[in-house]
DNA sequence: CAGGGAAACGGATTCTTTATCCGAATGGCT
DNA sequence: AGCCATTCGGATAAAGAATCCGTTTCCCTG
């Protein structure tokens, strides 16, 4: 019922998607975000049909470039379940959020952005909702985050830290402090007996 | 020394800026932040070559918009270092600012751009840093923020909670409680004794 | 392994957006 | 009024986004 009948790829095909994949990465990794499809099919050496085919839209080929990087935060947001402290789990899973979307400008685009193009990513970003809730619930039940914070406000301060760290003159640290206001900003006051 | 002679605007071209401004503003407030030149030409009925002219560039014509707004600000920043409590002020100001910038797309994308097309832009965001740095010295000396959270790091935290509130999903007075986490964030540690 | 048809390729082409340039028009000054 | 610098307007060039279709390549079948 959820999945259509879909033809596998042909050899060529999908050699020549690894292929566009590949230099795409590559362009990005070279600071270039714009990412604009012509460029990719120049570099790449191959017709511009060719990547508009594979990659209807920019944020299409964004999506299947970062899709990747959001599964890797998505082992270490149920990796971080693991961590004694429930406070201290999420600090370093948003730690790796963190740094994660300043060494790839398309997974913050990505994250700050509602509506996806590619299903996957959808599904991709539901489970990383599932599992940094998890962690969220388990920060609450011990006391250590405000309760009025929830997961979505999680998702959306964290990228507004990347967003400062981003903008900003002299780095200074700038992320690691940054990341210390917020998480202090979002503890629960400490209540005076009861 | 500083200032070049500049012979003063002929009267249809001053009536052609201030024309260009006004439309360009109304296209804004309608919520297009594209803000393409041959789109505000032709909305105001005037050549691109005229816009051009007074604008040669996007950003300066952004410039050109916000620049009242900044103003506001830089008056708004003065005004709150009457506040009787330092914290307070502070939390006004900076809750007049992330109004205004959600207020205003353009006064955003401004905020968050060290390089300005303008002059005068540079100017008055050099008075709203050191009106802010009164008002932030002041909390400081009371105690009430972290002594290693500098100005800078105050104009970037701040858009980084407008970027947090824009790009979320349910409001449920999101911007509200984004500035309370981070005035929370910014506060110096209760000392216990010493 | 030959041959046919579906799938993929490539780039010419169209459409949009961005920016420049220059002949025509206008305003200010004498 | 008459001159000339300033401004105007839009034609035009340059760059980018997206589509379309004739050709090529792959894969399957006989």
């Amino acid at each position: 019922m959820k999945k259509q009948e879909k033809p596998p790829l042909r050899v060529d095909a999908a050699r020549n998607r690894e292929h566009v994949l590949a230099i795409a990465r590559e362009l990005m990794a070279q600071g270039d975000a714009s990412l604009q499809l012509n460029q990719v099919a120049r570099a790449a050496g191959v017709g511009v049909g060719t990547v508009y085919r594979h990659f209807p839209t920019r944020q299409a080929l964004l999506e299947a470039l970062v899709n990747e990087h959001l599964e890797s935060l998505v082992v270490q947001a149920r990796a971080a379940e693991a961590a004694s402290e429930p406070r201290q789990g999420l600090h370093h899973f948003l730690r790796a959020v963190l740094k994660l979307q300043l060494a790839d400008v398309g997974l913050a685009e990505v994250l700050s952005t509602q509506e996806d193009a590619l299903p996957q990513t959808s599904k991709l970003k539901a489970e990383l909702g599932v599992a940094t809730q998890r962690l969220l619930a388990r920060a609450h039940r011990a006391g250590a985050i405000r309760t009025d914070v929830g997961v979505d406000d999680v998702r959306r301060l964290i990228c507004g830290v990347v967003h400062a760290v981003r903008i900003g003159g002299e780095p200074r640290a700038a992320s690691e402090r940054y990341l210390g206001i917020l998480m202090s900003g979002m503890s629960a006051p400490t209540r005076r007996e009861d």
